[in-house]
DNA sequence: ATGAAAGCGCTAACAG
DNA sequence: CTGTTAGCGCTTTCAT
């Protein structure tokens, strides 16, 4: 195996000199920095790169599915970039961080965010870069991505409210999700909300656990309501089944799910591909030495399907 | 951060001693090694576990989708077992061994086997242990499992024959799967043949791309086709739109996948849960010193559906 | 800007 | 069975 002593000996430098080239943690002169880059070149030398870790709590209410999207889209970046990726299950709040980091990795990309997320403080003082998917309460001195989850909602409330419906309801994700005040589910509602009452219309909103029964039990308990909107991946099919026409339905849930129901449904997109990608993007330039970029929200868009 | 040289003196032994306790690598008396381990507990003593690898391909034809749900079994399972997961995207072969094993795993998941491998020979010589997702031609010396595809893609012609089917079609995976010889097609086809000529039932087998037009060429250049086999995850839908009854069709997926077609499909189960757990069960095994368990082949199911 | 040397946590060879 | 010691590859401090 070659060392970075070998890459040294090879480039008539001290072995630190090469670490300093590879962290780029002090200024090495371009003639130097040359000569080894040459050197790791020709001897075929490969840093034990540092992976990148996906902090990933795999708690109630969470769908790994749902989950292993964004894992899909952040691996197929940093294979990109040569990086591998630790998938790290860490259900234990600031531990998890603490343990992620032990694990030597070069920087962090955090799932599953709340709104008062314990790991936030850590991450914030922490060496170790990150950039979170989802948004906190207070996301300064962080890298932030995400789905703007509010316009989102809103969004499929304004189309509902196009269509002339005045009685909508809102079937969230399970319970567990809203209990520990999860970024995207808060700032869903917050928006689904105001929505609502700008544009006048009543509505009601729901957990909704991955069977899937209360879409049933709330169309028995409101009898008036004509549009559901429904942001639950893992009940989707099952509300589908319940949730017949004349009752309108709008899925908030990447497009190709949304293409594979029977019927097809309208839908607004959750691109985890690309917020995985961005994640990646953004962690990998901190890791390079930049600042945190602050929340990047992207645009919702709604597809109308049959 | 408790290292192990605290945890040896607290417990008043050699930081090897407490090396030799975590690693199992030669035998401490039960009262020392009770000692030791009070020691960690009372210091809170973080083992920095190594990771479980996984080996994962990305090459022309292969499903992310479909590896990732392996993948989600196994950091399933491995976080039972308090590990983390790496997920290598190695495509080259024998190097991807190499640098697996450099990054410091305790063991490795290694999917997308071929019938030569050429990470076998490495794999075997390796210190590290290491389970494969797949079977190779030569698997002396390892440990793989899989699901038994021979058999699947049998089942599936008897099945056809058994309703009176005289003249059938397998649609596989991606050409680019056959090229590098990938266990799973090779040894389906194998079975899908050997079940055919024992029936004594006409057969055709084309590669299939995502896209499923080889379904429509298929359907056009044998009108004689009365039923169709299909193993393309990627493919199914678009092959579903275009083989319509009264052709016959099975497809080999996992069942959640064929219970959200439309119309459901029948299908042999194709269960990644299961599989990546176990490897992940036999990789541990490993780990603790168990010997390379052969190989270990599921039994395959066909569920009729619509 | 660079090298020498000490140190990191851990494992493995050696000694008894 | 266990302690001593030398190493592993790499980073960081200290010096110049």
């Amino acid at each position: 195996m070659v060392t970075i002593a070998d890459v040294a000996r090879h480039a008539g430098v001290a072995p630190s000199t090469v670490s300093y080239v590879l962290t780029g943690k002090r200024a090495i002169s371009g003639e130097t920095a040359d000569r080894v880059r040459e050197s790791i070149r020709s001897l075929g030398y490969r840093q034990r790169a540092a992976a990148i870790g996906v902090l990933l709590p795999l708690r109630d209410g969470v769908n790994v599915a749902v989950a292993m999207r964004f894992v899909r889209a952040v691996v197929a970046a940093a294979r990109v970039r040569d990086r591998d990726v630790l998938v790290i299950s860490a259900d234990e709040g600031a531990d998890g961080v603490l343990r992620a980091v032990e694990s030597g990795v070069a920087g962090l990309v955090v799932m599953d965010v709340e709104m008062d997320d314990p790991r936030v403080p850590v991450l914030r003082a922490c060496a170790v870069p990150s950039v979170l998917i989802g948004v906190p309460t207070d996301p300064c001195g962080l890298s932030c991505v995400d789905l703007d989850f509010a316009a989102a909602y809103a969004l499929c409330v304004d189309h509902l409210a196009d269509k002339g419906h005045t009685d909508i309801a809102l079937l969230g994700p399970a319970r567990a999700v809203y209990e520990r005040r999860t970024g995207y589910a808060e700032r869903g509602v917050a928006g689904f909300s105001a929505a609502a009452l700008r544009r006048g219309v009543n509505f009601v909103v729901r957990t909704c656990e991955s069977d899937g029964l209360a879409a049933k039990q709330l169309l028995t308990d409101h009898a008036e309501i004509t549009a559901v909107v429904v942001h639950n991946e893992a009940a989707l099919s099952a509300v589908l089944a319940c949730v017949q026409p004349p009752i309108d339905l709008v899925a908030i849930c990447p497009d190709e799910v949304a293409r594979r129901t029977e019927p097809k449904v309208s839908s607004v997109h959750v691109p985890a591909e690309d917020l995985g990608r961005r994640a990646v993007e953004l962690l990998m330039a901190r890791i390079d030495g930049a600042p945190p970029q602050g929340v990047e929200l992207s645009v919702p868009t709604l597809t109308v399907r049959d």
